[in-house]
DNA sequence: CGCAAGATTGGC
DNA sequence: CCAATCTTGCGT
């Protein structure tokens, strides 16, 4: 096992202190041919338990959420308009359904465009970042500054909740 | 059981 | 502006 990639107690902590600390992180994705691709994180956003309106989580724990109430350090995947793979890590502890979202790595900008190149499906839910042979994280580059801003597409969670500045980008 | 909307993207 | 494409959650 590599002694780059991170473990839990990284995942383990407030998604708010995670999504901003995973810019610059390494995301490395070994393909079914055995190519092994890395890539620079430069999006992320934040979804941060039951009472955030625009985090699934907010429906409660469903088959599609379940994950979310696991320990930090899993993936979380789920299929938007029917055609577009989102990837998420599961944060906090259990019991404490928060997830970030990769929104950009270098060279692929939009979270569609993240799962098309990581060619991501259902198996993907669920899966270990710690135990993984096909996908995880690594520590990467520090990024020379990050800012935040509104995220995106999430107006239907009301005003409260679309405002908070829980995007983060590399600047 | 039907249906509207979605943490999006790309084309007209 | 709107179609693609299908899962999910909610209303009936």
């Amino acid at each position: 096992m590599d002694k780059t990639r991170l473990g839990n107690s990284f995942f383990l902590r407030d998604v708010l202190d995670v999504a901003p600390a995973l810019i610059g992180k390494t995301l490395v994705r070994r393909f079914n041919t055995g190519e092994i691709r890395s890539y620079i994180i430069t999006e992320t956003e934040a979804y941060r338990g039951e009472e955030d309106k625009a985090c699934h989580a907010s429906k409660g724990l469903t088959p599609r959420t379940a994950v979310m109430y696991q320990p930090g350090g899993v993936i979380y995947v789920y299929l938007i308009y029917g055609m577009y793979w989102m990837l998420n890590f599961v944060t906090s502890e259990k019991g404490n359904p928060s997830a970030v979202l990769i929104r950009g790595i270098e060279g692929f900008n939009g979270p569609g465009r993240v799962g098309r190149e990581l060619q991501l499906d259902l198996s993907f839910y669920g899966e270990e970042l710690l135990q993984s042979e096909r996908l995880w994280v690594e520590k990467g580059i520090t990024p020379v500054g990050i800012v935040c801003s509104e995220r995106i597409g999430v107006d239907y969670a009301g005003k409260k909740w679309a405002e908070k500045k829980w995007r983060f980008l590399q600047k």
